[in-house]
DNA sequence: GTGTATATCTCGGGG
DNA sequence: CCCCGAGGTATACAC
């Protein structure tokens, strides 16, 4: 990884055009081929970047980082502040846990949180318009596709409707009902379900963890 | 502008959890008080990071980053190769064309590259669902809703059919007929938006730059 | 503040 | 290769 801090201008051409006019920035060089630019603001975001494979030359204090899509990031150095590379070698990787996929398993392993009665036909089941997180039953035999996301917005419900459409074609499923599962489901998420013939299922990440149900915990 | 290079390991606590073993990584402490961890690889995403605004406090090599949501980043600096700050000063900024305002921008201009006989009734016209990005009426007097995307997807149309449905609620506007307007249009996009009656056109960027319409090139 | 839409989104997975 | 979905998405903007 190769730092250098600088006064310099950027200039980028590719999906759109940016230009970005003389200032001092942080221009991060790493092993991967990518290269990046900073500003002192934004944890997250580069003002600009170019993410591998590109190739990177260096003339006269002037690099230039290309791609295949012919995108092209010039950084003109004008004085450099600093300049140095450091040897970081492979990072070990990045542990999660909380996300959806945790969610669905969860979920898919009680899925009577989402409704008495209700058991698992499949995860991820397949149509042509993309997977369904879960395909259940209902006690009395429905079909019911669940949406499982973190956060439940307009967005989910139109996603799960386009895929209630498709089961629907489906004699053996037809008529199949839709149940949104979400931590938590946004307001205006919940009306659009409403119209849309959805149920709208909040679930407790922190109960479905302890392995009791809310369901059984009344008792 | 901090940056400090060294064998450290991380953990992050709040909206999920996570944890990055010991290894030597970048990481950037800028002046909005953000905090960003690189590895030597990626160049746009932080293995972790925290934004503004949030509270960093230092003790004894343990970089601690927590915010209101009560979120918590927390790096232990094992060994340090390097540790020196930057004046950077503001940065001007960056700007930017070809982003989806420069197309809306050009269109309301000449909105009748979309069909003949358009005008412009109004841009970012409000609705309850959020802004249609342009609203037209057509020759014989019929209220059209645009769409306007860089790429057009099938979110896309279903935006445009959300917009469709509340206007179509307006006595002065009903029916409404709809157009999703994109440098390119996905095939998939195509189709729905054939399902459900929206029009698609693609539009040339390059065109409505040099300020000639297609259609009245033909002459 | 919440809610919505955009992004050079990035990144990963599956066909 | 493209398409699609998830993301601690981040970021900007309207209400």
């Amino acid at each position: 990884m190769r730092l250098v801090v600088a006064r310099c201008s950027v200039e980028y051409a590719g999906r759109l055009g940016a230009r970005l006019p003389d200032a001092v920035r942080l221009v991060v060089l790493k092993a991967d081929g990518s290269i990046a630019v900073h500003a002192d603001a934004k944890a997250y975001k580069p003002l600009n970047w170019m993410n591998p494979p590109c190739t990177i030359t260096e003339v006269d204090g002037v690099i230039t980082a290309s791609n295949r899509q012919a995108e092209r990031l010039v950084i003109e150095l004008h004085e450099v502040l600093y300049d140095s590379s450091f040897e970081l070698g492979q990072d070990p990787g990045l542990a999660k846990d909380g996300v959806e996929a945790e969610l669905q398993e969860l979920l898919a392993a009680r899925v009577q949180t989402l409704g008495a009665g209700l058991r698992l036909v499949r995860r991820e089941y397949p149509t042509d318009v993309g997977p369904v997180d879960l395909l259940c039953r209902d006690g009395a035999g429905r079909a019911v596709a669940v949406e499982i996301k973190r956060i439940g917005e307009i967005a989910s419900v139109e996603q799960l409707v386009r895929y209630r459409e498709r089961l629907d074609r489906d004699g053996s499923l037809s008529p199949v009902l839709a149940v949104l599962a979400a931590t938590r489901i946004k307001p205006q998420a919940r009306v659009f379900a409403e119209s849309r013939g959805v149920e709208c299922v909040e679930v407790d990440l922190e109960e479905l963890r302890a392995g009791a149900p809310a369901d059984l915990r009344l008792f």
